[in-house]
DNA sequence: TTGTATGCGTTATCAA
DNA sequence: TTGATAACGCATACAA
């Protein structure tokens, strides 16, 4: 007997549908004393109207989605906690969706959400650097597009991002002052905006502080356990870094993983830093230095940037970046 | 000039709007031909079907409810992430909800996706063991429902779990083999399902290698790190045992900082064994010993179930409770 | 303040 | 094989 309509509703009341209606919308007219009746009884016959009918109505969906490279992450599942949290505040729900770093599905998910599914996207994008020419057909104008730290540069629409390039320096400066001299720069993919933004740091550390940059030192990792095993493996063997600047959470690992197999001693032999959103940092052996980002914080910022734009309407000129401070925990990875 | 709409693309191929609805169905009568024309001009058109209006017409989604009591760890992001995979596969979209362990939120949750936003519903249980009645309405009949990890006993539908009492059971045993004689059991709600049945683990292990079961032993935290650290550390002070079975990833965590700071070593004054979902378990200081439960297995085992049910129809008898093994990695938190 | 009628974009039934 | 039309459940313009 659930699966009730307004319609059944309003025959229960000796009412008509659009009485009904009104006393579920807030603008409409309606006596105060009908309205408490329809409520009474639709609590009674538990009646929840029906979300397709409506939106079908009213072209909208208080509905977000969030496209994101992986789930099984701290950075994006603090990300999305913090977008959940906000959206949760304006009433609307969050559709969940991972491309697995794979840019031909990133393309299938933005396209699919043309059809209403989604008031607006907050993306973070995959890695790829090809042709977005794809998101520029909902650019400001059609769905509302919010970047959070990947983001396409070539594309316009609002982001979120951290401080990459000033952490990235400082992170560099620091495995300097902790006497490295061969830093190397362990990175997913140097090509993409982020990727390259936190190279430039430390490329200029390493000019600032007069070591020499050498191409050799940039490691370009996969996304692969095993081969990242091998990779960094190889990296320690040949080039003897006595620094790793991981840019991106689990090459550290992997680092750790790599150290201890070589049996290398960190930070004796290499020190390690690291992006990394793990709460318990503190705890690895031995305690793990991160740059570490709000990422609940981005999420939630990003989420508020869309409903800016959403519920702003074009006339509201929205904040088209916001930048947010990562920040430098100092542990013993790399004491000296 | 997106947006298009099936009769202005019917307009634009001089066809009517069943037609062109027809290219899209696989089921209908339509010629070859003038299907590849239509698909070829919603292509260039760009032309998605509206997802409200179909649903509306069609009384589906195509869409599953995610309820989770929270996002931001380990245990939940794999879950979601297998249950996404196997979504993906059948073509459907995952909304995400979490409870934050408010058991008021999960009730406005489920009602609310009475609306027909869903098709069906997979849900890790929030804390509390109240009345759920308000479930039963969904039961068989209406919403299908699966649940993982956390179940509610007294509600009848499918369920994915893990050997809980057996892995507990063997955990506190393998404190016991490397000595332990007081062994704490730290646990979050023991009255909820899934602290009540490893709680009687531990408590049989004990009962069978003849130590005797106390009930100060049993350490009831919360779900504020404050309030845990203080908790814990009262009961290292206090009862000083020599082993910690931790019901929950978080409740290690804090264990390892309490002993930091009360510069207790581990394993050496107390030992620790907590269920986790770590994948770097072995990189902390020291290795954690860890009984891990299969989080994407199960997530992917509970989306199989609720599919079997959505495309199964009543007439399929589904299976009622599907269990899977956690194991146990023994690692040097526990070693003598 | 309430009721009637129309349309949101689809799909399915029926007729052509 | 294709076209006209009704219906899905709701919200609003307009009439009462």
């Amino acid at each position: 007997m659930d699966h009730i309509n307004i319609k059944q509703l309003a025959e229960a009341l000796n009412l008509s549908k659009s009485t009904v209606s009104r006393a579920f919308r807030d603008n409409s007219d309606i006596k105060a004393d009908t309205k408490a009746r329809i409520l009474a009884k639709a609590k009674e016959l538990n009646y929840q109207p029906n979300h397709y009918a409506s939106n079908l109505r009213e072209q909208k969906s208080r509905t977000i989605a969030i496209i994101v490279p992986e789930l099984a992450n701290n950075y994006f599942s603090q990300a999305i906690h913090g977008i959940e949290r906000i959206a949760r505040l304006h009433n609307y729900h969050i559709l969940i969706y991972v491309t697995d770093d794979d840019y031909q599905k990133e393309i299938d998910f933005i396209r699919h959400l043309h059809n209403g599914r989604a008031d607006g996207i907050i993306m973070s994008v995959s890695g790829e650097a090809n042709n977005h020419n794809y998101l520029n057909r909902l650019g400001g104008k059609r769905l509302p597009l919010v970047f959070f730290d990947r983001v396409y540069e070539d594309i316009d629409t609002p982001r979120v991002v951290t401080n990459d390039y000033d952490s990235s320096f400082k992170a560099t400066e620091h495995l300097i002052e902790q006497g490295c001299k061969k830093i190397a720069y362990l990175v997913v993919n140097k090509s993409l905006s982020i990727g390259k933004t936190r190279m430039q740091g430390y490329v200029d550390a390493l000019e600032k502080h007069h070591i020499k940059f050498e191409d050799k030192y940039v490691i370009d990792c996969s996304n692969s356990y095993e081969e990242n095993d091998v990779i960094i493996k190889d990296a320690l063997k040949q080039l003897k870094p006595d620094g790793i600047f991981a840019a991106v959470e689990r090459l550290a690992f992997a680092t750790y993983y790599a150290c201890f197999d070589l049996k290398m001693n960190i930070p004796k032999e290499v020190k390690v830093i690291g992006f990394s959103s793990l709460e318990i940092a503190p705890l690895l052996n031995p305690s793990l230095t991160t740059v570490t980002q709000p990422a609940t914080e981005i999420g939630g910022q990003a989420a508020q940037l869309l409903f800016d734009m959403l519920e702003g309407g074009q006339s509201v000129n929205t904040i088209q970046e916001v930048v947010l401070k990562s920040k430098l925990f100092v542990r013993n990875s790399t004491s000296k």
